[in-house]
DNA sequence: GGGCCGTCGCTTTTT
DNA sequence: GCGACGGCCC
């Protein structure tokens, strides 16, 4: 062995070392969190490239996020010390895609096809309803989609769909209809990248074939989060050598809702009985504490493989528990630790991370960096992307590549206004679909005087319009994309029409600005092909535009989350209704994925870790009461500590006490704070509101009282307590914050309802 | 065809 | 609390 071979496995431990050497056969990894996979990835492949002297261009190794894959690359790099030319890496989507362009001849899509996202997929349901009359009110445009969706993850075509009860039978004709639409777009959608390379593997032996020759080893990472059309794709590949090395741990599976099934982990046993099974359980992320807190919160899953995760890393700080009033107090407590903590222990903004279940949570946390002057860099939201003037310059583009597109069409086709209205786009696509025209052709048919039932003016405009896009067909074969975009915004007046649409001039301002990004973005591919822009800024995912050499506290969702670190690491939103989310309360598996998705937060931490929740929080507008979530009953009291203001460092170890203790008594629940722990009850018939009413008691969650030495508060709660009631307020005095009263004694004048 | 104004529904999570 | 959409009027 070499020098250069001892390096690459040198410093790994033995399970590690064990899964970089094992290149021959199916290899299968369960790998916990902070175990070193990535580690074990980049060293198996430059081990590969160097030990089994493999072009690094036989290798397919798949990521979950294009970040995650240009990480490893770059990883892999420093390890070689040379560039991997042809090494593919990439996302199933990424990967796909461009398979699909170098294969266009073998199916119904040309090279240039464009990839829809959700917005453009909606667009296209709501035109296949409207021409099939299917009341949108009665079926929902988005749960038609998802139903697609499922069925293209599950390899399941318009034909194949096997219709069983109403709903089924209208999503079927949907489907059908829907998919017409996209193929006569040459457009497809996310999940038609898989399941098109599929077909195309089914159907084409001979292309199928010529992929395994050339990829001699497959390595694919998040294995658990694989969907039925991806493991198909890994299986079909990686035969007949079956040099397939998958790396995944159940106890992250959280994408069930787009398809993933963590099962494949299982069934990957069964395919491949004669699999390796390696098990990496040595943590060198975070503290004892930390994986302690997560093995409570996941002990508590069935069906899995229970791990031993251990660190070497002894003790740490506890977690630190933090109770708020609102959503609004508890991200300031959030950004004004951070900043104490940043001070105390000399880290950098960089060092932290603020999760959270839904991306509208990112708000109150964004308000609290913006008024303590905390740097911070949000991931996800409304993305650049999704801009209305970057959508509408897009739209421009796509066309000009793409004549057939026919939702962008009929997006920029009266922006900025041509005096085409919705009418006359209606008229004009009904009328193509009726002649099986794609749009290029109707345009064309326009031209050539074919009778339609379009005014003459209307069709005049659109045969202007037509011509205009045929100019910059012309202008984008030279491939200097900034320069396209500079003739649309002239040719259109966008500006002007950007100005005249604007509230104010702010606005205005700030949308220029994003024109300016987004020519910034096309003058740095210079000479790429239209196309190839446009695939990869629809395949980029938010959490892949964050620059990690920014200095700034990160705000994500916890799916976004997934596989990056953290030294302080704040969970925040821990309410029943959040996390667990209210839309998983009925279905235990999709309890059990919450109950993954709070695992991931928590093992993101390698130092500190913060678990916040609030009484109240804002939501749609007002004000909603809420409760700590079921897993933080989870949690040992040993490994935990109160928040530093003394008042709530007593209120909350009297939760956690009380959470303890009251976890078989659901009777007992009623009418307290915690009401309801550990058992399915949505927000609607909340305890802490209506529980009073019920016990007939004086004070009610949400009243204004005056107190003669605490001055005017809200009340949080109030709860029977003996012949007495013990209320709990929050006084506006920030010095009293909340207290808890004994109604005879505290003499609480209501001075009315909120 | 276009602009204004009121109603409604909404939120998981994302390639 | 906000944006999408429908109804209304010019």
């Amino acid at each position: 062995m070499s020098a250069a071979i001892t390096s690459l496995i040198d410093g790994l431990n033995p399970q590690q070392r064990a899964a970089v050497t094992a290149t021959e056969g199916p290899v299968l990894v369960l790998a916990g969190p902070g175990s070193g996979k990535t580690r074990v990835l980049t060293h198996r492949i430059a081990y590969l490239i160097r030990e089994k002297n493999l072009h690094p261009s036989a290798l397919m190794a798949v990521t979950f996020t294009n970040k995650a894959a240009a990480e490893m690359k770059h990883r892999v790099e420093g390890i070689l010390g040379d560039r991997l030319k042809g090494l593919q890496i990439g996302t199933f989507h990424s990967i796909c895609a461009r398979l699909l362009r170098r294969e266009a001849e073998s199916t119904r899509h040309r090279n240039d096809y464009l990839i829809y996202d959700t917005d453009d997929q909606l667009t296209v349901i709501n035109q296949a309803m409207t021409e099939q009359n299917i009341d949108d009110k009665k079926y929902k445009p988005r749960a038609i989609l998802n139903a697609i969706s499922s069925a293209k993850n599950e390899l399941t075509g318009p034909d194949a769909f096997i219709a069983q009860g109403y709903m089924a039978e209208v999503t079927r004709r949907v489907y059908q209809r829907y998919q017409e639409i996209l193929i006569s777009n040459n457009a497809r959608d996310f999940d038609d990248l898989l399941m098109d390379t599929a077909i195309l593997f089914r159907d084409h032996p001979d292309v199928l074939e010529k992929y395994q020759q050339f990829y001699e080893y497959l390595l694919v990472d998040e294995f658990q989060d694989t969907n039925a059309a991806q493991y198909y794709l890994v299986k079909e590949l990686a035969a007949p050598q079956n040099n397939v090395f998958v790396v995944g741990d159940e106890d992250q599976a959280i994408y069930a809702f787009r398809g993933a099934d963590y099962r494949n982990v299982l069934q990957f046993r069964r395919d491949f009985p004669q699999a390796q099974i390696i098990l990496l359980e040595q943590n060198y992320r975070s503290t004892q504490v930390v994986l302690d807190v997560a093995r409570a919160v996941i002990d508590k899953n069935s069906n899995r493989t229970r791990k031993a995760l251990f660190t070497e890393r002894q003790g740490g700080t506890p977690v630190q528990v933090f109770e708020a009033y609102s959503d609004s107090e508890e991200a300031e407590y959030v950004v004004t630790t951070i900043e104490e903590q940043r001070r105390k222990l000399s880290l950098s903004y960089k060092d932290f991370a603020i999760m959270y279940r839904t991306n509208a949570q990112s708000r109150a946390m964004e308000e609290a960096c913006i008024r303590e002057g905390v740097p911070y860099k949000l991931v996800g939201g409304i993305g650049f992307y999704k801009r209305r003037e970057v959508r509408d310059l897009l739209a421009y583009l796509r066309l000009v590549n793409n004549l057939d597109d026919s939702v962008s069409f009929s997006r920029v086709i009266n922006i900025p206004k041509r005096g085409i209205g919705k009418k006359s786009v209606e008229d004009f696509q009904a009328w193509a679909a009726k002649n099986r025209y794609t749009t290029s052709r109707a345009l064309e048919a326009l031209a050539d005087g074919e009778v339609t039932p379009l005014n003459s003016s209307a069709v005049k405009k659109f045969i202007e319009f037509h011509r205009m896009i045929l100019e910059w067909r012309q202008e984008a074969s030279s491939n200097n994309l900034a320069a396209l975009l500079d003739s649309i915004l002239i040719r259109t007046h966008y500006t002007m029409h950007l100005q005249e649409t604007s509230d104010d001039n702010e606005q205005f301002m700030e949308r220029e600005e994003n024109v300016k990004e987004l020519r910034g973005l096309l003058d740095k591919n210079i000479g790429m092909p239209l196309n190839e822009f446009l695939e990869e800024i629809a395949l980029v995912a938010d959490i892949d535009t964050v620059s990690d050499a920014l200095d700034a506290v990160t705000l994500l969702t916890l799916h976004a989350a997934k596989g990056l670190e953290y030294p302080v690491v704040f969970l925040t939103g821990l309410e029943e209704g959040l996390l667990p989310h209210m839309r998983s309360f009925d279905e235990p598996e999709g309890m059990a994925e919450e109950r993954r998705l709070m695992y991931v937060g928590i093992t993101r931490a390698m130092q500190r870790l913060y678990l916040t929740y609030a009484f109240r929080r804002l939501m749609y507008g007002d004000s909603t009461p809420g409760r700590p979530s079921r897993f933080l009953a989870d949690i040992p009291l040993d490994r935990v500590e109160g928040a530093p203001s003394k008042m709530l460092q007593n209120q909350s170890r009297r939760s956690f006490e009380a959470e303890t203790r009251w976890d078989d008594s659901t009777e007992r629940r009623s009418g307290s704070l915690l009401a309801g722990l550990g058992r399915p009850n949505k927000p609607a018939s909340l305890p802490a509101a209506s529980a009073p009413k019920k016990e007939n008691l004086k004070y009610k969650t949400g009243q204004k009282v005056r107190h003669a030495k605490f001055g005017e508060g809200v009340v949080i709660h109030s709860l029977r307590m003996g012949s007495d009631e013990e209320v709990t307020v929050s006084f506006s005095d920030k010095k009293i914050g909340l207290k808890r009263l004994a109604a005879s004694f505290a003499n609480l004048e209501i001075l009315g309802e909120k």
